[in-house]
DNA sequence: AACCTCCATGCACAAACGTGCAGAACGGAT
DNA sequence: ATCCGTTCTGCACGTTTGTGCATGGAGGTT
């Protein structure tokens, strides 16, 4: 973009958010048609010029993000999803209000982590751009599988974030399950592989989905040709409810013993919480029972979610 | 405003600036009109549910703001108006965009001391709500003068921003300027007066437009009866340029040996200076000569003003 | 119960806004 | 200088949004 287009973005958004004037008032001002005016607009929202932020005064009464927040103390946004909407459609509104939710919390010098799946794909497309400088994108866990490297699908979406935030990106090039845990020990031990977990260990924000075993539509890992027979079988031996970037724990949050865990990417879960801010994204009813391990894992210190979800995680608890 | 309604309001706030739908499909989700729904954005707007900011990337070159920024050492908000504006509507404008550029700055436990005269007046009729809890608005100088208690007019600046930030207002019932300094010295030592001196000692927030005694249009100071001849004499045998609070000082920055300030009833320039932030507003570049002297004063850490006024700024600066 | 006042609602109209399209302006490449 | 591809602009149209007004319902008073 030109300098001076940028800078009429800047007196355009100042003069229409800032001072109430028209569109109109403002072409006239700057000497150009009112469309303009309106694509200068747009150009300014969508490059992050202009920050728009919905803060809940939490003194609203005992309602359901109140509840949740109490529950499992970390910070709740309840996304208002009418419950006959369709999973795609939850899925897309989920997405932009969350992508839009993060926008703010990153900043300069942050290191971001980035799990991988449907949610953060989808949250990837309608991600907002924001100006930082020395932002890392780093990959949580890795995305291959017996089919394909995952490479594509996974990079995609840490390209977007990389580009929405003015971001390095760094890709975990590896498949998200080893066959054997002795060849994940050995690469652990490759320079080029501990650059990454580096990076992990220094995460500032990490943003993940959670899997549930028992979704209507099984996540990526569950369905994508990640895990054979046996895998899944030791799953269901072992208690396991759901995962975090392919790291798999039981409904009271423990992990230990999980055999698969020793051949997975994903960081530990006891890793994953030595993150500052770890902000779960989810959508879809059918995830509440990975849901629900794994915040009472306490993986998450924010959580945003649907409107339906949201309400069937407070009434099990209740009953409970 | 009914729980629900609020509540309506917020729900509504997130689908159409998070969500991007249209108010149309929102009053379809909350069952209600187009119309129901437009009138809760707004409302969620102006109870401060809504905060939109505008976030300059500074790295654009070193134009106007960033040369105020590196000759002052402060944080500068050009607001853009064209010069051929009237004296009135610049005031307006840049009123309102400082409202709302404060409106983000405010917290929770602030003491945000306040000053009076007509731009604070023209901001306070601007000012976006923001729910805080235990801020208090504290007066930052006397307003009565030989006619009238001043009560009213400051008072209504102090009440505004205090209905805004729901915050508790203490009023500084003394006249700008005493007749005689030793009446200030006995009136400081009043118990009454001692707690609204160490509520301005503990300020967060100061918020200030500055006084010029060369204004096209004299400020109320120099104008409003509150000087009379022999004072005016006296401040042009001083030098003086301008004031802030009624406080009064030289181009060079120096009040030392200004006699009016010793009857004068606002902070000390070095106590304001003890304040974290301290906003001056100013509209109008016929003050430009109090504005450069406040400045060089170093009263400010951040500036709002126009952009004629910020052009004349720099020009000067440059010859000197 | 009857009355009144206040405020939220929906309607209808006018104002403000977004966007496909065709032409203009720009910036290389030949 | 000419061509071509790209980007920007203004117009025109359809859509979306703000608001004065009349209506109706809730809550309070006599």
């Amino acid at each position: 973009m030109s300098p001076s287009r940028h800078s009429d973005a800047l007196r355009a958004a100042q003069m229409y958010y800032l001072q109430d004037l028209t569109m109109d008032a403002i072409a006239r001002e700057l000497r150009t048609s009112r469309s303009t005016v309106s694509r200068l607009l747009s150009s300014a929202r969508d490059s992050g010029l202009v920050q728009i932020q919905i803060r809940n005064p939490m003194d609203t009464g005992p309602e359901l993000e109140g509840i949740i927040r109490d529950e499992y103390n970390l910070d709740v946004h309840v996304v208002p999803v009418l419950e006959t909407l369709n999973e795609a459609e939850t899925l897309e509104r989920v997405a932009m209000q969350a992508a839009r939710t993060i926008g703010p919390l990153v900043d300069s010098n942050a290191i971001i982590g980035v799990a991988w799946g449907s949610t953060l794909s989808a949250v990837s497309r309608h991600l907002t751009r924001k100006i930082t400088h020395d932002s890392v994108i780093v990959q949580l866990n890795g995305a291959g599988n017996m089919h394909t490297t995952g490479i594509t699908y996974a990079s995609d979406i840490m390209r977007r974030f990389g580009s929405a935030y003015g971001a390095r990106v760094e890709q975990f090039p590896v498949p998200a399950f080893f066959d054997h845990a002795a060849t994940k020990t050995a690469m652990w031990n490759e320079r080029s592989v501990q650059r990454i977990l580096k990076l992990q260990s220094r995460m500032s924000i990490a943003i993940f989905g959670v899997g549930s075993v028992d979704a209507d539509y099984p996540s990526h890992v569950y369905a994508g040709g990640y895990l054979d027979e046996s895998d899944l079988k030791s799953l269901a031996g072992s208690d396991v409810v759901g995962d975090v970037a392919t790291v798999f724990f039981r409904g009271d949050g423990s992990s230990d013993g999980i055999v698969l865990n020793e051949r997975s990417t994903g960081p530990a879960l006891a890793e994953l919480k030595q993150v500052r801010r770890r902000i779960c994204v989810v959508s879809g009813a059918s995830k509440i029972n990975g849901l629900r391990g794994a915040l009472t894992a306490g993986l998450a210190t924010d959580l945003i979610l649907d409107e339906a979800t949201a309400r069937r995680l407070v009434s099990f608890d209740g009953a409970a």
